[in-house]
DNA sequence: ATTTACCATTTTTTT
DNA sequence: AATGGTAAAT
């Protein structure tokens, strides 16, 4: 089992360190599913995997594609690549499934009914969409009859981008929706079926609309090009030949549009090389579907089947308590991970009174911690859901304690981020009915007196002409103080699209000045209006990198974090879920109580797995802790009874019975010479 | 009659 | 924080 890796001459620097299982896995050909555990070596392996057909299997870097789930996995691929074959051998298609769909889209618009230059919106634009349609179908909220959940417009996007990612087109939809409906009386699951016909008439409404912008949301990213793939045999041909390789990182997570489209692309060759982890899979509520990694071997009768199960992160107690949760989970593909770190501390469980005592009682933890030598950086609060956040927040900066919310707004979501763009995007293609979505954003901001009345006798001109609602503005029947603001905006735009010579950070920089956005924001004085005149200069200073507008609008859609994702000296906070694929040597994991985590709803297995990344993503400590009142009083989590007895410590753990932080000595030592050790080493 | 400003309400997880 | 509903302000 735990043979040396050096029986195999590795051919490259980058395949030298690997141990056997990883050179196992990433010589492996043909159809390879790779079984990596939490923290055993998984990017490394895919990379390597991409290195050794570069260099030794002689594939032309143009021919590969790496796909990954977020910009930032991309990211850290390409790094790696470079840093093993220079700067500029890193294959071209490595990006994640919206970005390199999107790209192949570009090339071929016309399948997805789409013009070339087409916008991309994120789910902030089309939500905004669904609102208007919705308020055109009257299924506007709390309207008598038709009660679908407690927020009819988020139910309706998710439902909407539910079709999309079962590739359910809005002709297929209606038949669908019968469909589930008679499926679930059958079965006597509860459906809604108002609200589900109700979705198929607004998709087909919405698609419409999306279509006369010119205008794809992430769905269609996927869905149209992968609908190609499936019926256009000529497509097909020509996208499978395009790659001799494909490889996709988190396998666990694709959806059933994702999942299609690879294994098109790979169709005659099937050199299709997945990684993933069945035990980390939990984002099935976003349509991530776990059987399609435990059916890989059967989707690919051929395939290799590789396990990584020596696990580099966490030392002996956090994975014999993370195997311990994980095993009571039933249909597992099945891994035993091992690790060759120390035994280390044990897991912490500390009860606490209520949320305000925990969040005292964790920070105060963490200062003395600090104290001892420690970084900020070091400690991570992941929590289950975002509402729990705020008691850390006040506790952190009661405490004077630096700190990051992971991901609350991200900086192209932010409002005045969104504002500008549309803006952008007004300037660009001022006569045509693409850019109305952005008209419609940014009318109104500032406030010039042009309210809903105004907008909507636009709308009726722009209908009745036929036109864009930027040219209908100046034929509409308006008040004359409205209309004279109207056409002041439309001035405003009009001078700076026709302003050639400006780059797009100084037409930017104008757009502001002539629509009184930068007056507006420089003027106000209300608190939340802090830092947005600095956001959008930072944007104009990235608009420097971008050559063309279209670059940058693409790349706003489909990047969440902003241009600065900070390596300061901070401690983390974020959601369980955003902290899957990271690691902290401290992690502390807060409200394990029944009904808070694992919560009442949902699927008890995947919050189970969720427990196992959980407790995963602590390198040397992770201390668990539940409060006895939460809104009424609380009982532990059930996850914390099935922690083995002996890797378990019940309150902080102190003095002899810790060890030490640093790990080139497991040994037990004092705490007055760990912190010797650590000011040393600093 | 419209628009704007103010205030109260509320969140599972998100590429 | 971002909605959505109400009362002042234009």
């Amino acid at each position: 089992m735990l043979k040396s890796s050096s029986a195999v001459a590795p051919r490259h620097a980058a395949l030298s360190d690997l141990t056997e299982q990883q050179l196992e896995a990433a010589e492996a050909t043909g159809p390879v599913l790779v079984l990596a555990g939490a923290g055993t070596g998984k990017t490394k392996t895919l990379t390597a995997a991409v290195i050794h057909r570069i260099q030794a299997c002689a594939v032309s870097p143009s021919r590969i594609l790496a796909v990954t789930f977020t910009n930032k996995a991309a990211g850290e691929m390409i790094a790696r690549i470079r840093a093993g074959l220079g700067q500029d051998a890193a294959p071209h298609w490595i990006g994640t499934f919206h970005g390199l769909a999107a790209r192949q889209l570009r090339i071929e618009p016309e399948v997805a009914g789409l013009r070339p230059g087409f916008d991309i919106l994120d789910a902030d634009d089309s939500r905004r969409i669904v609102k208007r349609i919705m308020k055109a179908h009257n299924l506007a909220a709390g309207d008598e009859g038709m009660q679908i959940g407690r927020d009819p417009l988020k139910v309706m996007c998710n439902q909407l981008s539910k079709f999309k990612d079962n590739l359910i087109t809005p002709q297929d939809a209606p038949a669908h929706v019968e469909a589930m409906i008679a499926e679930a009386l059958r079965l006597g699951t509860p459906v809604d079926p108002d609200g589900l016909r109700g979705s198929a008439r607004v998709y087909a409404n919405y698609q419409r609309t999306l279509r006369d912008g010119n205008a794809a949301d992430f769905g269609d990213l996927l869905l149209w090009p992968t609908l190609a793939l499936l019926r256009n045999a000529n497509y097909r041909h020509r996208w499978s030949e395009r790659f001799d390789v494909l490889l996709a990182d988190e396998y666990q997570d694709v959806n059933h549009a994702q999942y299609n489209w690879l294994r098109l692309l790979s169709a005659g060759h099937e050199q299709l090389f997945a990684v993933g982890d069945d035990d980390q899979s939990v984002y099935s509520f976003r349509g991530a579907d776990i059987q399609y990694i435990r059916r890989f071997t059967r989707d690919f009768p051929n395939a290799r089947q590789v396990r990584l199960e020596e696990k580099f992160r966490s030392t002996g107690h956090i994975l014999a308590a993370a195997n311990a949760v994980i095993s009571r989970d039933r249909n597992r593909l099945g891994k035993t991970l091992f690790t060759r770190k120390p035994i280390g501390d044990r897991i912490e469980v500390v009860p606490f009174r209520n949320p305000e005592t925990e969040a005292l009682g964790i920070v105060a933890e963490i200062q003395r911690r600090h104290a001892e030598g420690l970084a900020w950086s070091d400690f991570a609060i992941l929590y289950r859901s975002n509402a729990l956040s705020r008691q850390f927040e006040e506790a952190l900066m009661r405490a004077r304690i630096p700190y990051v919310l992971v991901g609350d707004v991200g900086f192209y979501e932010r409002a005045e981020i969104k504002d500008v763009l549309a803006l952008l995007r007004l300037c660009a293609t001022p006569k045509d009915r693409q850019s109305d979505e952005a008209f419609r954003r940014v009318i109104n901001v500032p406030a010039r007196g042009f309210g809903a009345k105004a907008l909507q006798e636009v709308e009726n001109e722009a209908a009745w002409r036929q036109v864009p609602l930027l040219t209908a503005l100046e034929t509409a029947a308006l008040p004359p103080k409205t209309r004279s603001a109207g056409l002041a905006f439309v001035d405003a735009i009009k001078g700076v699209a026709r302003d050639r010579a400006a780059t797009l950070a100084d037409q930017m920089s104008l757009l502001l000045d002539a629509t009184g956005y930068r007056a507006m924001l420089r003027d106000s004085k209300a608190e939340t209006t802090e830092g947005r005149l600095e956001n959008v200069q930072e944007l104009i200073q990235l608009a420097g990198s971008f050559h063309t507008g279209r670059e940058l609008l693409d790349h706003a859609a489909l990047s969440t974090s902003g241009p600065k994702e900070g390596n300061a000296d901070q401690v983390r906070l974020m959601t369980l879920h955003k902290g899957k694929g990271l690691e902290f040597p401290h992690v502390f994991l807060p409200a394990w109580e029944a009904g808070s985590f694992p919560p009442d709803y949902g699927d008890l297995s995947e919050e189970r797995r969720l427990a196992y990344v959980a407790i995963t993503r602590g390198m040397r400590r992770v201390t668990i802790t539940h409060c006895d009142f939460r809104r009424g009083s609380a009982s532990p989590s059930c996850f914390i009874a099935d922690l083995p007895g002996e890797s378990r410590s019940d309150g902080w753990l102190r003095g002899s019975d810790r060890l030490t932080d640093r790990q080139t000595d497991p040994s037990r030592i004092d705490r007055a010479s760990a912190a010797a050790l650590l000011r040393q080493f600093g």
